[in-house]
RNA sequence: GGGGGAGUGUCCCGAGUGGCAAAGGGGGCGGACUGUAAAUCCGCUGACUACGUCUUCGUUGGUUCGAGUCCAACCUCCCCCA
């Protein structure tokens, strides 16, 4: 990673300090014009989903930051280069989606963070826009004339999103290795619509920034800049989001407030400062005194993590109501009532219950799970895969919690 | 267009001689130890009406008592020659 330069700029150097700085296309420069005027940036992100997840987090903060220092943010949703559909870090083209499902993909992403921005009129409010407007619109000869003559396809052939492809001795359709063309141009489009001057991304997207830049020369004669954030990893070396269930992803649809806080709260010891720099809105000088804290009262720093985190893209009454039934859960050992609940027919056996309530994903697997010594029936071990839960088996509250392993617990209520 | 090589457990990498639910890793899950951490150790890691049955090795057929393993065609990728 690039050392961070010494910024001036009030944007540039929260963004450093924060650990969110990976490169910049052109340091001194944009740090100047960041003190100079009110910068517009954007960040685009593909509809290949209907939520984001974790991995673009830092993205999405970097839109924040950039708004609450003043500047104005765009969030590009890409419409219209999903449907090209991204080769970087896969090893095979995506199902091409239709466009309702696009449609319907964008919508949700954008439910999803609507907490995280603020959308609006106003001078630093965040604009929403689709690349599908303009790329859905191309007419091939033309484009090709005006926009493709500036590209090498022996440079394209070494960036990093095909090399890996061919590497890997996978397919990649032409279709896909277009999808960079269509980045950059997406960037000289927002210039010329919004003034927009800089792209930010992760820094697995430097070689389509770059492209951006290049392009903005030849076809607007603009100065572009390009800004990127390191691939976060865990203190093991772990790609962070990637937990158990899959992806933690941003939508409440797909992981609750209360897994999502569960998520954070589970940080190791060595990552906790810096995930508070990078995912929380607390001070410099109060992230300092957390993260000096030691041994077992390190939790309470991951606590506040866990808690601010989930604050800034569920809102704080989400975020309050995950700890408060993590307090109880996990400190009184009590059956939290926010805790993940399924309505069930008793007596119904221990295999498809577990099954029903998301600890397996298949009865062999609940099998598994039992034969291990992991699944619990109100804090007692079940033993006997054969167990029919009866309703004598709820407790005073009138529901049963069953869990696998110490963390996750879902309560069961009779129907 | 011609010649050669490759595609393995729907997370990844990868052994595999006709008897194979298929070696070994990584990852993941569970257990022990802990602090809802890391590291370490142990177990599990195709499904089901479960001491048995069913479905898996690019696709489709074929040979065989029996095929991931042999044959044919097709799909995809790599290399060499044109």
């Amino acid at each position: 990673m690039p050392a961070a330069p010494q910024f001036k700029s009030e944007f540039l150097r929260n963004f450093a300090e924060r650990g969110a700085y990976y490169d910049c296309s052109g340091p001194e420069e944009l740090d100047a014009l960041f003190q100079k005027e009110r910068v517009t940036a954007y960040i685009g992100f593909d509809c290949t989903a209907d939520s984001l997840h974790v991995g673009s987090l830092v993205q999405l903060m970097t839109l924040r930051r950039l708004q609450q220092a003043g500047h104005k943010p765009i969030l590009l949703m890409g419409g219209g280069t999903t449907k090209a559909g991204d080769p970087s870090g896969k090893d095979e083209a995506r199902q091409l989606l239709s466009n309702e499902q696009i449609e319907a993909n964008k919508q949700s992403i954008l439910s999803g963070i609507r907490h995280l921005l603020k959308f609006g009129d106003g001078p630093s409010d965040a604009i929403l826009v689709d690349n599908a407007e303009w790329l859905d619109k191309l007419e091939w000869i033309a484009f090709l004339r005006d926009v493709g003559r500036h590209f090498s396809v022996n440079r394209m052939l070494t960036m990093e999103s095909v090399k890996l492809r061919l590497d890997r001795e996978q397919p990649l359709s032409f279709l896909e290795f277009n999808y960079s063309i269509m980045q950059a141009y997406d960037f000289v489009e927002l210039y010329k619509r919004y003034g927009c001057r800089l792209q930010s991304s992760g820094s697995d997207q430097w070689g389509n920034v770059v492209s951006g830049i290049d392009l903005g020369h030849r076809l607007a004669n603009v100065q572009l800049y390009g800004l990127t954030t390191p691939l976060i990893t865990t203190a093991s070396g772990a790609k962070m989001g990637k937990t158990a269930a899959g992806a933690v992803w941003l939508n409440a649809a797909r992981v609750t407030p209360y897994d999502y806080w569960q998520f954070w709260r589970n940080t190791e010891d060595r990552d906790v400062g810096r995930f508070l720099r990078l995912f929380t809105d607390l001070l410099l000088a109060e992230i300092g005194r957390l993260e000096a804290l030691q041994g077992a009262e390190l939790n309470e720093a991951k606590k506040t993590l866990a808690t601010e985190a989930t604050a800034i893209l569920h809102g704080r009454a989400n975020a309050d109501a995950a700890a408060e039934t993590a307090r109880r859960a996990f400190e009184e050992g009590a059956t939290a009532a926010g805790l993940p609940t399924i309505v069930a027919m008793l007596p119904e056996g221990v295999l498809n219950l577990a099954v029903a309530a998301g600890l397996a994903s298949s009865n062999s697997e609940a099998r598994k799970l039992i034969a291990n010594g992991g699944l619990k029936l109100n804090d007692v071990v079940v033993s006997d895969p054969k167990l029919a839960v009866a309703v004598s088996a709820l407790n005073a509250d009138g529901v049963l919690k069953l869990s696998a392993g110490k963390k996750k617990h879902v309560l069961v209520k009779p129907a």
